[in-house]
RNA sequence: GCCCGCGUAGCUCAAUGGCAGAGCAGCGCACUCUUAAUGCGAGGGUUGGAGGUUCGAUUCCUCUCGCGGGCACCA
């Protein structure tokens, strides 16, 4: 490795000493390589000249004359040297040259006999040289972990491929904005670094200010900021930025994560289910030209409306434990058992329900992999939300499914605050019986919720998983730019 | 955190309990329309790391690091 390194350190110095600035400040540039490839045909020809700029990628000498092709960040064209139109001593900077190299060259546009569209350099020069070589020109980089580590190599080497992801990444976002804009919302930027963690059932991560000698947390959710927004008055809120968890991570979980969460005054679950489901179908429009998408294989029709299918429901089909006949955690847990699922004694009767809704998804039926609302939650795992109109015990609350994947959650906000506390108070009760994921009580959003809050509908969606279904990819760390990774062995 | 798999040259990959190989990249030479250019030549490795078994380990065993997959946890 250092070997090529050398050798390319050892041609700067030679460009040098030459007079050749290996890295100038100024560039010229009259075209984009993809304006040249587009209007090909009416640029060509012996009288033209354009001026365009980039990255060696191939680089083919014969004698005195060479092919080379460069890159830009919009298409790639195949550049002609011949030592007869450089004169000898540009010719042979060539041998100056390396893949990877940024060039700056003019010339006229010509067919190969071969019929490839091809720039005859007349003059070129360098705008700044690669000491390390490239990944593999054929196969490209297929390491998972280079590719992630190294992102910029993945970009290089993969090409379109790899960037069309996190092309399609920004349209979304930008697709999302559209949408929630043009339905009033206002986007609003709450803290990242907060006092109290809530909003989510998760650990946080931890840091430390060292001028108020202080720990603070990084946020899990910004729920409860935004609700405070809407008893300041505000109508329609939302936010799009990361949340960071202190978890596992896995095909589905990073533990810092792109979440959009919007909340809308005088709205319930119903109106917020409607807000989901023509929100996502309007992105898919806009990004893939399409309500139909493929992930992994299956069909999924984004179209609205998505089936509604109360949770209970669909774990008595899917499962056949009518859940409602085990009013207690013990008999719930006893059936599930006896059903062959695990139930860990120690979680509540909500939490056991949570299980089975994980069990269900994991059988790959599909029904379940297309675009769903499963809705009405068990209360205690729900801190959040408000309790159902008609159902005892269950909350209106729904979560959109996609293809199998999780992406999202939502419910007709508890704007009670005596309801609220109540429900904090069970959590704190949760957390010091063990449970280190249980919610916190936050005084300062209970007293927000006593100002007077109106009837609010949410929702929160995971915006790295609706790319993941949008781009078809099985893993979030390949939508993720850097993913969070292990450290490597030189830094251990 | 637990279980399984993987880790060989810059990149993509072979191989074997007995001298570790190929293609691409790089180096030298030749070649004025190439297309993963071609031909000739010479290089390139602590086989992720540490230890063990063995006359001999890259191969077998143990530990460890990293990646991937599954489980657990979560969204």
């Amino acid at each position: 490795m250092s070997d090529e390194r050398e050798i390319r350190i050892q041609r700067l110095h030679e460009l040098r000493e030459q007079g050749v600035n290996p890295y100038p400040n100024a560039v010229e540039r009259t075209h984009t390589i993809l304006e040249i490839v587009q209007h090909f045909d009416e640029l060509v020809g012996p009288q033209g000249s354009f001026t365009l700029v980039g990255r060696v990628r191939l680089l083919r000498e014969m004698g005195k004359a060479a092919f080379a092709k460069i890159e830009d960040g919009t298409a790639s064209i195949q550049i002609y040297f011949r030592i007869n139109d450089v004169g000898e001593q540009a010719y042979q900077g060539i041998k100056l040259l390396d893949l990877g190299d940024f060039i700056q060259v003019s010339g006229f546009l010509f067919v190969t006999r071969t019929g490839e569209r091809t720039l005859h350099v007349k003059h070129y020069r360098i705008l700044a040289k690669g000491l390390r070589p490239l990944p593999e020109k054929y196969h490209g980089l297929e390491d998972k972990e280079l590719r992630q580590r190294k992102r910029y190599l993945d970009l290089i080497a993969n090409g379109d491929e790899a960037k069309q992801v996190f092309i399609t990444r920004s349209r979304i976002i930008t697709a999302m904005r559209h949408y929630l804009d043009a339905q009033g919302f206002i986007e609003v930027e709450t803290p990242i670094l907060q006092p109290l963690y809530g909003g989510a059932t998760a650990r946080p991560f931890v840091a430390h200010h060292n001028a108020l000698d202080r720990n603070l947390y990084l946020r899990i959710a910004v729920e409860l900021y935004l609700k405070r927004l809407i008893v300041g008055g505000f109508e329609r809120v939302y936010e799009i930025g990361r949340n960071f968890r202190n978890e596992g991570i896995d095909r589905s979980h990073n533990p810092e994560f792109t979440m959009m969460e919007c909340y809308q005054a005088y709205a319930d679950y119903n109106e917020i289910m409607h807000l989901t489901e023509e929100m996502i179908a309007f992105i898919a429009q806009e990004v893939k030209g399409s309500t139909r998408i493929t992930y992994q294989g299956t069909e999924i029709d984004l179209a609205p409306p998505w089936s509604r299918i109360p949770l209970l429901d669909a774990i008595a089909e899917f499962t056949g434990i009518e859940v409602n006949n085990y009013p207690s955690k013990e008999s719930l847990a006893a059936v599930m058992c006896a059903n062959g699922y695990e139930a860990d004694p120690k979680f509540g009767r909500g939490r056991l329900i949570d299980d089975l809704k994980g069990e269900i998804f994991r059988k790959g039926i599909p029904a379940l992999r297309q675009a769903l609302f499963l809705i009405d939650y068990p209360l205690d795992v729900s801190p959040l939300a408000k309790q159902h109109r008609e159902i005892p015990g269950l909350v209106e609350r729904f979560q959109p499914f996609i293809g199998g994947l999780e992406c999202g959650n939502a419910f007709t906000e508890l704007n009670d605050p005596v309801d609220q506390r109540a429900r904090f108070e069970d959590q704190m009760r949760q957390r010091a019986q063990g449970d280190d994921e249980a919610q916190v009580l936050d005084e300062d959003f209970l007293e927000a919720m006593e100002i007077g809050m109106p009837p609010t509908g949410g929702l929160g969606i995971g915006v790295d998983r609706l790319v993941m279904l949008m781009t078809d990819q099985e893993s979030i760390r390949d939508v993720i730019l850097f993913p969070t990774l292990r450290k490597t062995a030189e830094e251990q």
